[in-house]
DNA sequence: CATAGCCAATAAGGAAAAATCATGGATATT
DNA sequence: AATATCCATGATTTTTCCTTATTGGCTATG
């Protein structure tokens, strides 16, 4: 049985007549005939008393009818939906995201793109890069942001964010306005675990220098940003932090920074996406939204 | 969009693979690929992924997916409500009857038919034979049950009940064991009105013994079989009655049936029905019946 | 990093199905 | 009766569907 088939039933149903369903379907009279013929075949029944000169559907034709029409319409509706499902930005958008953007990055860009379309929903999952991009190599994410580049053909990295790592303290710890890489060793000074992003990013630069932390007048190590920040707030050190991160008591001069003197420490969060991955509406759309506004 | 392109996507959709859905199905992996092509012209919209090695449902496959399923399972809801709406004995059986099978006939049938079948309801249309006959041919009934044929090319005329006019009275009235049609003339006679069947029928036995009602001795007509019987058994008259009609009277000796000398006024009822027209199953089962039954 | 293996896309040819045209039988209409 | 209408049938053409063979992209393995 086929759609066709059942096109071909319902007008002669409706036409009662095999040469007007024809004129309908604008084809010919012997191709209803067979096609309802066959209809007739693979359903083992009779749909019309062929009376001579008219057609009466019988009993069966009567239940099949109002079958046959609700397929049709569901058919339809499926074109629709279909073309529909592409047009609205809504539904749930699940973005993987490394610390920084993830705490400091996205919740603002999720806030002004929800203005925009009120209809959508996010969930920020926050891991390691390596992680947010194996998760997108795996499909489990469309796309994640984040601050270190994986080499694999797979992947698109798009620029989205230029960060900087800053040295910040408070003005009582450190009233200078500038310093250099070697006074720094004498401050007191606080880092993050080993395997943070930031940690990670910061050695990398003091590495172009040949130097290592293992020269710092380390005071702690701590697990998160926060904590980072709190201890820096309390005067127990110094400490290279994300500007993003610490924007606000930047601002409110709460901290202030000190440049390193021949020292820019800056880093940038990428998009990552499959290359070859149809994205769902809303995700591109929040793709753009991203790379307007940065 | 056809029901074949929708279960090729549904099996490459479930296996997540052309190659595995071709297999799954018998035809080779180019025809998988050529039809899901096709759908997404058709959809105007990406289903799948072609991630090399791999492929990926898109958003709108996902929409597409539970629907199709839905469809397919409509469709084969559909093969067997029609395969099963030729088997149970049930549904409304209307039949059209003149006015002794109406009253007298029919209603006995329905009853052994209905202690059969339980779940039939059945509605008697009681009209003259010629209506009766004209509805069938217009197909406003299926079958009906007539004391008159009227030739038409495409009714079939199915003989069903003997009956018998007969002459009745009380004993009172006629005490005699029979008569001849000449002294009938002299009783007391009640008849029908102009039209009846049974009046018709009693003419035309009469017209062949080139004899007419108008030099019968008549002291009313009557406008129903009931009024007439109620008359007889008042003792006003005698007159000539469908068997069937006063059995029980006869029976409980009430009236008694005086043959007329040389007179057997016989007739048929018929059931019919259009020869092409194919019967629903209850009325096919019910022709049966009352084939099996006279 | 190169090669073998897997997967889907493409091209070309053949088989099956569907549509058409022409025709014939049946049935109303006049 | 003659005509027009309607469905069925048969022969023919067109279209669709399916297969084999091949290509090209990707991936895993040595």
């Amino acid at each position: 049985m086929d759609i066709h088939h059942l096109k071909i039933f319902v007008s002669v149903y409706k036409n009662k007549s095999f040469t007007k369903a024809s004129e309908k379907l604008h084809i010919s009279q012997p191709t209803i005939s067979e096609h309802i013929k066959n209809l007739e075949k693979s359903l083992n029944c009779k749909l019309f008393d062929r009376l001579g000169r008219s057609i009466m559907p019988t009993a069966e034709a009567d239940v099949l009818y109002p079958k046959a029409l609700q397929i049709l319409d569901d058919l339809d509706q499926i074109q629709e939906d279909i073309s529909a499902a592409g047009i609205g930005v809504k539904g749930k958008l699940i973005i993987g995201a490394s610390t920084i953007p993830g705490a400091y990055i996205l919740p603002r860009m999720a806030y002004t793109f929800k203005k925009q379309y009120p209809d959508v929903a996010f969930e920020i999952l926050i891991e390691d890069s390596s992680k947010i991009t194996n998760m997108v190599l795996q499909h489990d994410l469309f796309f994640g942001i984040v601050g270190a580049k994986m080499t694999s053909e797979k992947l698109d990295y798009e620029p989205l964010i230029e960060d900087e790592l800053v040295l910040v303290a408070t003005p009582k710890l450190l009233p200078q306005k500038t310093i250099t890489l070697d006074k720094l060793r004498s401050i007191p000074f606080l880092q993050r675990e080993i395997g943070s992003g930031t940690r990670q990013t910061f050695e990398n630069f003091l590495k172009k220098n040949t130097i290592t932390t293992n020269t710092f007048n380390i005071v702690a190590t701590l697990g998160s940003i926060s904590a980072v920040k709190q201890a820096v707030k309390g005067n127990l050190g110094a400490s290279v932090i994300s500007r993003v991160a610490v924007q606000e008591e930047l601002d409110s001069s709460i901290l202030h920074e000190i440049p390193i003197i021949n020292m820019k420490m800056k880093r940038k969060f990428y998009l990552v996406l499959q290359k070859k991955r149809t994205l769902p509406t809303q995700y591109a759309a929040f793709c753009e939204h991203m790379k307007k506004k940065y």
